[in-house]
DNA sequence: CAAATAGTGTCTATCAGACACTATCGA
DNA sequence: TCGATAGTGTCTGATAGACACTATTTG
């Protein structure tokens, strides 16, 4: 293939052959569980890094788009599915299929010791559900609280990705409804404040949180369902609005 | 060279090569200019889609960053030199540097019909600047309106890539300061509220916007200087201060 | 003078945050 | 009963937006 193409920005032309690079995806999986921030890594089978945590990736296919192959990692790796698709609650929808985006691209020459690889990284938040256990159709991944993976040193440029990956998540959260994606198809106000709690590491005043979520349209709509924790009131169970942007947001604490 | 790497997600060790793809950046160039939002565009001199508009940009190189192909690209195309430095006006630096930020990146299989090309994106914000002439160093670019843009046709998705950064651009000024990069290095509240007015196509009140952006703390520094337009009080003028952040932001109306 | 633009004063509705209070459970 | 959690009432200070008003220029 000897595809040659007329180089820009120069007043005598000269064609060159764009240098080919290896092209993957990277996945930054965040859950709450046991009130931390946690990621999806595996362990490296094979050097460089062998040994070490990494983000869950691979190279993206010949005709495969760039999210089809975020979606395809995800589900090797977790065996579970993903979805590009903003909306979730209207018309009944249950599904647990986790949201993605795309957050980034690193190409940083000397990135991977081996050859050239250019690694778009995609955001993905995900309820805390089981992964199906090692040794079935999926790799033994795991759940990992981001503090610990960020004094441990992943592989390649991972720690930076994971920290622009959390950032990413924490800036969502205050003007979109993204926060429930962390959330199963059910859950109470406190489980959702819970989430903003931990991505931000804030402590928010709990009743103006709740009155808050409930003006803010569309961001929860309430069932007609409770779930009686360890002691207290019930708490009521809402599921996801339509809205996607919250209005007004739901500033963080800066400075 | 044959480099190898185990495929994931798969119970049997296969190995394959990693495809190859070549590598592109792509430029969302912004400015205001006669109160419209412009981009830069390059006409196509070559197949495909010669003679159609385009957004500047080209390979990345072996070796090459990122981020130092999209400063390259800008100062082939423009002339002009750029920065991914967020800080300006401190320290009395009076640079004219374009500033740059990764916007997304697009990798559709057929998005470029000669090959497999994956373009990262990137968007910058520029001041009107009058661009070096056509036949120097620089290739013949110019500024052509956004509006004017999305009704002919560009090449390749690039339709697609400056909405997206037009979007971008949109939700930055929200909570961010890079509306004043839009601006000169001194410039008028009134040129200031003219930039969120033709990127929002918004119309907002002239008094309390001047109030508000004098009350966010560190985004503009008066400066003892005036000018004088077609008509009325003089204007005084301001310099870009250190915040990056807009606490707190200017939203826009939604819904 | 009028017209135009810059900038301030002021009022109202809304909202965030603090915190007290009520509601409803288990033990 | 107490302790715990859910949820509401209420007050205060800050802010957005509407709009009137003052300030300073050109013609």
């Amino acid at each position: 293939m000897s595809i040659r193409q007329k180089q820009r920005g120069s007043t005598i032309s000269k064609t060159v052959i764009p240098t080919q690079m290896a092209v993957a995806v990277d996945l930054v999986v965040l859950t709450v569980r046991e009130n931390k921030l946690c990621a999806l890594v595996v362990e490296r089978g094979i050097e460089p890094y062998k040994g070490r945590l990494a983000l869950p990736g691979g190279f993206v296919r010949d005709g495969e788009d760039l999210d089809q192959a975020a979606l395809r990692e995800l589900h090797e790796e977790t065996g579970l599915s993903g979805t590009f698709d903003l909306d979730r609650a209207a018309s009944g929808k249950r599904t647990n299929a986790i949201y993605l985006e795309q957050l980034r691209t690193y190409g940083t020459p000397k990135r991977d010791p081996r050859q050239r690889v250019i690694a778009v990284a995609y955001l993905a938040l995900a309820p805390n559900l089981p992964l199906p256990k090692a040794g079935g159709d999926a790799q033994e991944a795991s759940w990992e609280p981001v503090s610990k993976l960020l004094e441990t040193r992943l592989a390649f440029d991972h720690a930076r990705i994971l920290e622009d990956g959390c950032e990413r998540a924490a800036a969502k959260l205050e003007y979109t409804t993204l926060a429930t994606r962390f959330c199963a198809p059910t859950f109470t106000i406190s489980e959702l404040r819970s989430v903003y709690d931990v991505v931000w590491n804030s402590k928010l005043e709990q009743g103006n949180f709740a009155r808050k979520v409930a003006n803010v349209p569309g961001m929860v709509i309430a069932t007609d369902a409770f779930v009686q924790s360890e002691a207290g009131r019930p708490a009521r169970l809402y599921r996801a609005g339509p809205a996607h942007v919250l209005h007004p947001p739901i500033l963080r604490a800066h400075e």
